[in-house]
DNA sequence: CTGAAAGCGCTAACAA
DNA sequence: TTGTTAGCGCTTTCAG
């Protein structure tokens, strides 16, 4: 009998009246008699047949299944690289696996760690924060892992990473440049590498400008959207009276966009307003935000890239003599870093000292 | 030998001396000795064995994935679905496989057709169109479907859909009442469902409200950022003179917000702007937008659900009399519908004949 | 309580 | 060219 259940191999086999090797090799394109092959597909046509993905992968080794892991697909950031990532993966065959960690670190170690049931055949992970453990996991990986951020030196895992330090510098470059001077900060944690990064170039920015840097225009919060807000409006209260307010991620210029204009602040005029990641945010809102384009996109896609480069070069097999299982043996492990772009929109445009003589700042 | 390879279920019994069923049952917690279950264990975690969860779906039938499909994930929307859905997902020890199908129809139908590979056990697909062939795949799909958009009546398919003509009613009928009587409507392909019964709402609220409808006033477009911006000018340079502007999802809003603030007109004294979706961007700009909420995010959460019920309603065979392979045959479909919810922000608050005399807007 | 063995659906030797 | 058969790693009878 045959039925009970979704057509197999076996069901296409007693309908064609050939053997199950015969339906394989015919439904994989190896060679057969003509007559054989119209049989089979016609067998598989008429019942319907879709192959077992699953039977597939256990037999083959491979799943044709990506991951890919950040903190929270909510962040226009990661939502452009999951967009580039889901293109290079399906273009080659490949399923993509979505993994929101909250940025619990022990979620982060257990997808690592979840690698090893072979649910899918590589990983691309975004870490905030790279901790010891971080380390130990990546190194015994069961598998190929590409990290979309900074990794120390000696993990054997490949990594794609932003120049933030230059991207910042860049952004509040921009705005001593265009003679601001009190130049306010609202960052992310500061324990956090883009956190840590993003403040380093702003420093170096205003010294190479030769402003003094006043800690009291610096806020370290959080990368949410109402923490900009917040921080602005606290800056504003407690009299820093900044001309320029650079901000960690777009999320958090957008909440101080909005503090400035809560205030009655006319941007630029009296508040320019620089963000970062270049996130479609930028583009949508009023004034457009000067942003610094990190490369989200094109780490994402570069990283996707490199993950299956990895994958290709492990043939199939896996029991020659590799002396840890998995892991990218052949070649050592790389790492890039995308060029930051600063990209001058209307938020940044305009002069202080034009003070206000400027039309509706209306760029059409 | 034991190596070459991944631990499994025989290095483990080959090192602590028992048949691999005695190591499958102390993994699963099925009695056993207690020494055996020390050994056992003890020589799981020597090894770091993690069980190969593709030859455990092929056993079971279950690979413990649910698909989530839609047309792209940069759309707002769909980002709050996945989050929602995502959530829903891990917490019932499923994984979250994604796909975008850029709209492209063949490519929906293909993923509804892929339920058959086994990969994943059920699917939410968000299609912007219904087509016949939708209907003719989705009564012979493999495996359990929730519909995230309109149905008809005969598919044998669960689905949660918005009421968007109320929704777009409420928008139309707040601008009404706040005084507004040129109101344009930006809306995105008519041949849409959600495009269609958009409109369907804008005209029914025109006519309660006691406004001739102008069809000059309606631009239908796509749903992307920059189409609004378009359409607004658009409306202008044709000299339509709207006093308020309706967008059937924010990011038409945003555009639109965009174009009239190039031609300093002022949201919302000179000019109204309502959005729909109320996602993140609404609250992120300025002046805030209003919006209206269709419930993304409880759709997702909901259709996650209902897609869990169905599958936990499926014991774990299929032999039994079950006229059509998968299906939710338990039970007929179910269609649930969530309401519609205006959220009134700075955009849309002042009156129009208040002309201008108003204040900056602000909020705080 | 434990071990031997069957089998999920498929592919790939190996023979015929 | 085709059929037979041996697994991929696991769970689950069925005996012992």
């Amino acid at each position: 009998m045959s039925d009970g259940g979704p057509p197999t191999v076996v069901s296409i086999a007693e309908r064609a009246g050939v053997s199950i090797a015969s339906v394989s090799r015919v439904l994989n394109g190896v060679g057969a008699r003509p007559e054989t092959v119209r049989r089979v597909e016609r067998a598989a046509a008429e019942l319907g047949y879709v192959p077992n993905a699953v039977a597939q992968s256990l037999k083959g080794g491979r799943t044709k299944q990506l991951t890919f892991a950040m903190q929270d697909i909510g962040n226009p950031v990661y939502v452009a690289m999951v967009r580039q990532i889901q293109a290079v993966a399906r273009a080659a065959g490949y399923r993509l696996l979505l993994h929101s960690t909250d940025a619990v670190i022990e979620d982060e170690l257990a997808v690592v760690r979840s690698l090893g049931d072979r649910t899918s055949d590589g990983l691309i992970l975004c870490p905030i924060r790279i901790t010891p453990e971080h380390v130990e996991v990546l190194t015994a990986a069961a598998g190929p892992v590409v990290v979309i951020g900074s990794l120390p030196q000696g993990v054997p895992v490949d990594a794609v990473q932003a120049d933030s330090v230059l991207g910042a510098r860049l952004a509040v470059t921009h705005l001593v440049e265009s003679g601001r001077r009190r130049i306010a900060f609202v960052n992310g944690p500061l324990d956090t590498v883009p956190g840590h990064n993003r403040r380093q170039g702003y420093l170096k920015a205003l010294a190479e400008g030769g402003v003094v840097p006043d800690p009291s225009l610096e806020r370290a919060t959080s990368f949410g959207l109402g923490a900009g807000r917040e921080a602005l409006h606290d800056l504003l209260d407690a009299g820093t009276a900044p001309d320029a307010v650079f901000c960690a991620n777009d999320q958090l210029a957008l909440g101080a966009a909005q503090a400035a204009h809560e205030r009655g602040l006319r941007i630029p005029e009296e508040m320019a307003v620089v963000g970062m990641d270049d996130s479609d945010l930028a583009r949508a809102c009023w004034p457009p935000l000067s942003s610094v384009d990190l490369g989200s996109e094109e780490r994402g896609r570069t990283a996707a890239r490199m993950l299956l480069e990895r994958l290709s070069d492990t043939p199939d097999d896996r029991q020659d003599a590799a002396p840890e299982p998995g892991g990218p043996r052949p070649g050592a492990a790389r790492r890039v870093t995308t060029a930051p772009r600063l990209v001058v929109r209307a938020s940044s445009a305009a002069a202080p000292t034009a003070d206000a003589t400027a039309a509706r700042g209306g760029v059409r």
